[in-house]
Formats: structure tokens, sequence, C-alpha cells
DNA sequence: CTAGGGTTAG
């Protein structure tokens, strides 16, 4: 009872009273010590559990208790220990308990991916050690092995069935991985079973097709949510946001406000989010406020970060330096980030050493602003300093992490790093590049060398933006696809000025829409525009 | 007495 209340102090008062508990008393406290986050204490009441056990009481239900303990232990080997004890006992071979073991290894302190994997393979399966593992998998950004792993569990899984947990798990590995023709194909099997209406399944898909460029797609599947919680509603809004739709964005927001649901700190993330991405400077400053004063929820870094993105747009910088400076959190170095970037966008390059300058004492490693800043130096016309800063990542010896593009085609994702040579068809996608260039030139294209980070000739730089992820894969995909059909492109940064323009220019050029998602939003290419209206 | 897998931001 106390448990239930919260009261574990009291809890253990009573239990401390009772002369001589029996297991099942044992386990009902630690169970409540777990219950209200004292892991430490459940764990070692698990341990003296253990060592007094003659009779062989430690029973499955004090095991359980133990492993899902040792889950939410931030040390590492504690669910390693756990097992050691519970195999002295003789419980390992529980299915229950191996389930539950499986979850406990990749979570937590451990972390350890591999003793799941490894446990996995040993263990006798059941339909939830199966969507376990694919969980794992997908929830760690290893988005092929999850994948890899559904189809196992299809084929050759003895006759397991697939279940709403397997989909939802599946679903977020096509997520990651940008698998639109994949995630089509688990979607396809979620109607036939009828779990379109499961707020988890339905949920996962939302977020799938929103964040594989589909939001239209998001919004259907969306309305077939019988019951969506706020998890549905936010991740709805967060879709029409990273595609720029922001006032179906705040429309769906009214329309989950007007359902009675509360929204919580990461709804208003998303509002805000998709009021910077649209430009929304006064629905963006309502909600900031209101958010506060009428729901009762602190702003926290992230939200600090979408107001310093939305006023740094609308040329407000002095306004978005000075929230910054009045935030109680301490700002990081993604805000200031979001001002160096703004001062890029509007060509203000004394903000932009003071954003750099912070920037920099907080990530003196972060190759991403260097460039930043040298390019709005370059933009300036300040090319000494330009050449100052770019001297010093290579004295640094800063590498930027090595940019990719992805692009599904027919079911298989080919991926490009810059300059690539590794794609079978590398010669081909070179020659289409080079003639796609020539009319690109034509049309009055020319490349953006000032945001290539080298002590080359122009020529040179030229040829490095040339290679560039993004280029190679849309010329691929072109090479690929028939016309009408629209191009889905993925990069793991920012798309960089150049291919932002080079792509605008593709558009026109070919006709094709072309749509591509970077690190932070979706751009909608077609007849020349881009949606995010060059501010990204 | 107890217990195992899933979805939202960046």
């Amino acid at each position: 009872m106390y448990h239930h209340c919260a009261r574990p102090l009291d809890a253990r008062r009573a239990f401390d009273e009772i002369p001589a508990p029996n297991p099942i008393i044992v386990t009902a406290m630690a169970s409540g010590c777990a219950r209200n986050n004292l892991v430490y204490p459940a764990l070692a009441i698990f341990r003296s559990m253990v060592a007094s056990d003659s009779a062989g009481v430690v029973d499955e239900a004090a095991a359980l208790v133990a492993l899902s303990a040792s889950a939410r232990v931030p040390d590492r080997g504690v669910t390693g220990g756990i097992h050691a004890l519970v195999a002295k006992v003789g419980l390992d071979g529980n299915a229950s308990v191996a389930n539950t073991m499986l979850d406990a290894y990749a979570k937590g302190g451990s972390r350890d991916l591999g003793a799941a994997r490894k446990l996995f393979d040993m263990m006798e399966r059941d339909a939830v050690s199966w969507s376990t593992m694919i969980a794992l998998y997908a929830q760690n950004g290893l988005s092929a092995e999850a994948l890899g792993l559904y189809n196992k569990m299809l084929n050759v899984g003895g006759g397991i069935r697939c279940n709403a947990v397997a989909l939802s798990a599946v679903l977020l590995a096509c997520t990651h991985a940008g698998a639109i023709q994949t995630g089509k194909r688990i979607h396809n099997q979620v109607v036939r079973l009828g779990l379109e209406e499961n707020v988890y399944v339905g949920t996962s898909v939302v977020d799938m097709y929103s964040k594989c460029g589909r939001v239209e797609m998001a919004r259907k599947a969306f309305h077939r949510i019988k019951e969506k919680n706020i998890l549905s509603w936010s991740a709805m809004i967060a879709g029409y946001g990273m595609h720029g739709h922001g006032q179906e964005a705040l429309e769906v927001f009214n329309e989950m406000r007007g359902s009675g649901l509360k929204p919580n700190y990461i709804t208003f993330i998303s509002v805000l989010a998709a009021c910077s991405h649209a430009g929304l400077l006064n629905e963006g400053r309502h909600w900031y406020n209101a958010m506060r004063k009428e729901f009762g929820i602190e702003p926290g870094i992230e939200h600090y970060g979408c107001m310093v993105d939305l006023l740094g747009r609308a040329r407000c910088l002095d306004e978005a330096y000075g929230l910054i400076k009045e935030m109680k959190v301490k700002p990081d170095a993604a805000m200031w980030g979001a001002l160096l970037n703004a001062c890029r966008i509007h060509k203000n390059v004394e903000l932009a050493e003071i954003a750099a300058n912070r920037l920099f004492e907080l990530d003196a490693t972060h190759s991403g602003c260097y460039v930043l800043l040298s390019n709005i130096y370059a933009e300036a016309g300040m090319w000494k300093d330009a050449e100052r800063i770019r001297v010093l990542v290579k004295t640094r010896g800063l590498e930027k992490p090595p940019a990719y593009s992805s692009v599904e085609l027919k079911g298989k994702t080919h991926l490009f790093y810059v300059g690539d040579k590794r794609h079978p068809q590398h010669k081909e996608i070179y020659a289409y590049l080079d003639k796609l260039l020539e009319r690109m030139q034509e049309a009055g294209y020319a490349p953006n060398t000032g945001s290539v980070l080298h002590d080359l000739d122009e020529e040179e730089k030229e040829s490095m933006l040339r290679i560039h992820s993004e280029k190679l894969a849309v010329a691929f995909a072109l090479m690929n696809s028939v016309q009408g059909s629209v191009i889905h492109v993925i990069k793991n940064l920012r798309v960089c000025t150049d291919c932002h323009t080079a792509i605008k220019i593709i558009t026109k050029l070919t006709g094709r829409e072309i749509v591509v998602r970077d690190i932070k939003r979706f751009h909608h290419f077609k007849d020349g525009l881009c949606s995010c209206g060059d501010y990204w």
C-alpha cells in the first residue's frame, strides 16, 4: 500500500517490523523500491535473497524485479551480475526472465547490444524475444539489423506472426533509414492485420511517412488512429512542421487542444519548431509566451533554440541574442550555432564573431561552426579572416564528419559519400553529372566556391563541389527513375549552400521534383524554388 | 508477491 502511494520510507518501516518476512513479502519490498526509483536498494534485496537462498525459494517474480531494476542503473555490468545470480538459482531458462534480461542487457549503463544478441541466439525465443531484439536494434539506430531480423522472424521464426510491437519497432527502423518503399510494405502489412487503429503502430506509421517525405500519407494514417495520445498529435504537428507547413501544424495543434488533451514539453517543441521552419514570427512569439502562462511549462533549451532560429530568420538578431543572454538555462553549442547560422543568412559579421567565440568555448572541436564563420567572412569579403579560420581548422586537425546522402531505389538504399567511387555505377553517374553541370551553367548556375574549406584554386574548388554527396545522389536518382516520379534524398548533415542552389536549378531544367531531408528539415524543390524559402 | 517488448523533439 505504501509503495503504491509512493511512500517507500513508510513501506520500509512496515517491512522492518515484520519478524520473519517470507520471500513473497521480500519480493514485494524490492518491487516497491524499484517502482519508486530506488533501484540500488531493490538490487541489494535481491542479492541478499540469493545469498540466503538455501531452500530454492527465490522465484521468477524476484528475478524479474531485479532484472528490470538492473536496466535502470547507470553503471556498467550490473545486468551481467544479476544474470549470474539468476543462473545460480536456476531461473535463467525461464522465458519471462530471459526476455527481461535481453532488454536489460541493452539498456541502462550496460548498453551492450552484443551481449543481448548473444543471449537472443542462445535462448528459446517467443514473440516477445523477437520484438524485443528488433526494437533494441531500431532504437539504437541499427536499421539494417532491425529490418533483417524482422524478415528473419517471419521466415525462420518458427511460425511467429507479425505483432504490433515488432511492427512499430521495424517502422522506426524504416524512419531512420528513410526507407519509404520498405516502410510502405510494412504499412500494407499493418492494414492487412487491422492494426492501423493501434496508437503505437499508427503513430509509428505517421512518423515514418513524415520523415520519409510523405506528409500527406502521414495525415491519412493519423486519422486512422482510434485513440490518439499526446505522442500521436505531437508527431503529426512535428511532421507538418519539418515540411515547412506551419499553418497546418498549428491547425492540428488547435484540434488537439479542442479534443481536451494537454500539450506537454515536447508538443511545444514541435509547435515552436513548426513556426520557426515556416517563419511564423507572431504565432511563435504567442505560443512561446502562452506555454508558460497558460500551460505552466517552463521553456527549456530546445524551446529557446526554436525561438533563436525564428527570431534570427526574421532578422531580429539582437532580440535573438538578448533571449540567449536572459535565459535561465545555460546556452549550449546548438544555441550559439543557431545564432551563428542566422548571422550567416543576414550577413552580420559582428554578431557572428560573438556567437562563434562562445561556440568555440563550449565545443572547440565542432568543425561545422568554423566552416560557417569562415563562409560569413568570405561572403563579407573579409578574405584574410576567412583564411585565418581555415588555417585554424587545419592546424587543429579538425575533420568534418563524413557527409553522405542516400537514395532508395527499388527497395534498396544507395549510399554516397563525397567523391564516392565505390558505387558500381559511379562512372556513369559522374558523366551524367558533368553533362548536367554544363546545362546548369548555361542556365546561370555558378558554383559557390566560397563554401569550400580547402586551400585550392578555383578549378579545384569547383571539382570539390561537383562531387558533393547530395549531387551524386540526385544524379543517380535522375538516371534511374522515370519522369514524373518524385526523387527523395536523405542527407546526414545540413544541405550545403551550393547544393541547395544547384538542386533548385536542376528541378527547373529537368522538370523533376526533388525532396531532400537534411539533419534539420525537409526541402521540397520544384520549378527552381525550395519550400524552405532559402532559409535553413 | 511479481514481470518482459512499442510511438512524439533535436
